[in-house]
DNA sequence: ATAAGAAAGTAGCAAAGAGCTACTAAGTTG
DNA sequence: CAACTTAGTAGCTCTTTGCTACTTTCTTAT
């Protein structure tokens, strides 16, 4: 039996399968704290609870296209950060239906963000874990997408995700130290990404104090 | 409408659903490299070539139950290191339908490993990267587990999941060095792992030269 | 005008860690 | 018992990080 044979005798519907879902962590940074995308839930289960942004995967893309298609939907963003942050796969995770789901990470400039319609919005994330329960394995999600960007936010440049094109040292360091939770020294700061960015001959102006350099990404 | 009428009325079958694999690359260090387990693969696709050991999610499974299932049947392994690495859901990785496989990592002392029955066997792992293809995408899963390994060497306990419960100083430094693909100065590696270990008042015996302290993890 | 206040930006020391060399220790083999 | 080999340690140097203190440049109040 050749390749050719042995497609044309396939058979792939022997065996039940779960649904699989994109569920997107998106975060921003506004007000002093990295703030996550959430939605109230109109239907059960989990009625009124908040939750991620997701959707189901169709059979005819790929993951990564099934999360852009979830941030375009969902937030009106497209070609900004993201990466694949974990699979989620216990029995209950939803009550009606066993439903794998790839949860993304992503980051957007506050200043990028246009909220389309619908209730979504953006909600303090360390807070809003404490305060209230998500639904689904959603704040799961959520403590895991904090961990990663965390975790790579020293030694990867993620970090320039959550800023325009141009920005300021002191704007770029206040990143850092909210993603990290703990301040920084501007001396120690400014020689770690030295080499990540260039000058533009451009300062800030219109503020109260001396003014600030702009600079651009390498 | 409540909550109990709402799962009542809810269709689940409105959708078609990709399959959901679980594919392992289960790591040991033998003859002074990493080697991963791979098989011959008997049947189309990609009949005759090496492929991971993998398994399909079963409905009742979580996916780390699924990854301890494969572990089991296809390594005769059990209570070993396991962590997901990705999931991945290119549409044309397997050619007889829709796949979406959940990678994960696992890794064994080489004195741990008795191999069931099957042609399933360890290869260096570098070195079976460059001198063939593999089955499906199991090429990346295998690049990106020994990316992970690296990646998280040198700030988790990883490596002692490749040396058995006791082990010498020499024996755990050139399982980093293997690892990270370079030479260690004794010193300094010492030094970086003494608060990860506790001595033992054992010494190797037999050997041709000086014995060595034996050690276990703290 | 000029001084005070505030944030931007820089200089430079101190402490800690990593890189490296050279030594001593304890076994086996001829 | 000398030579060899591997185990284990001491300690220097160099780089990085932690931290403090300073200078610079703007606005605002007097």
């Amino acid at each position: 039996m050749n390749e050719t044979e042995f497609l044309k005798h396939y058979h792939s519907d022997d065996y039940e399968r779960p649904s699989v879902t994109v569920d997107l962590v998106l975060f921003t940074i506004c007000e002093d704290a990295l703030r996550v995308l959430l939605t109230h839930r109109d239907d059960h289960p989990f009625q009124g609870m908040l939750s991620l942004p997701g959707v189901f995967v169709q059979m005819d893309e790929t993951l990564d296209e099934a999360a852009q298609r979830a941030l375009r939907k969902k937030a009106g963003l497209d070609g900004i950060y993201f990466e694949q942050l974990y699979t989620w796969g216990a029995l209950d995770r939803d009550p009606r239906m066993r439903v794998i789901s790839v949860s993304y990470c992503a980051l957007v400039p506050w200043e990028s963000i246009r909220l389309p319609t619908g209730d979504a919005a953006f909600y303090p994330a360390e807070e809003v874990l404490e305060t209230q329960p998500l639904a689904f394995d959603h704040a799961q999600m959520v403590r895991y997408g904090l961990e990663r960007i965390r975790g790579k936010v020293n030694y990867t440049d993620i970090a320039f995700s959550l800023v325009g094109e141009e920005f300021t040292l002191p704007e770029l360091q206040r990143v850092y130290e909210i993603i990290l939770g703990q301040k920084l020294y501007k001396a120690n700061f400014r020689k770690k990404i030295a080499d990540k960015i260039m000058e533009t001959d451009k300062m800030t102006s219109g503020g109260k104090h001396r003014p600030s350099r702009i600079y651009r990404k390498r």
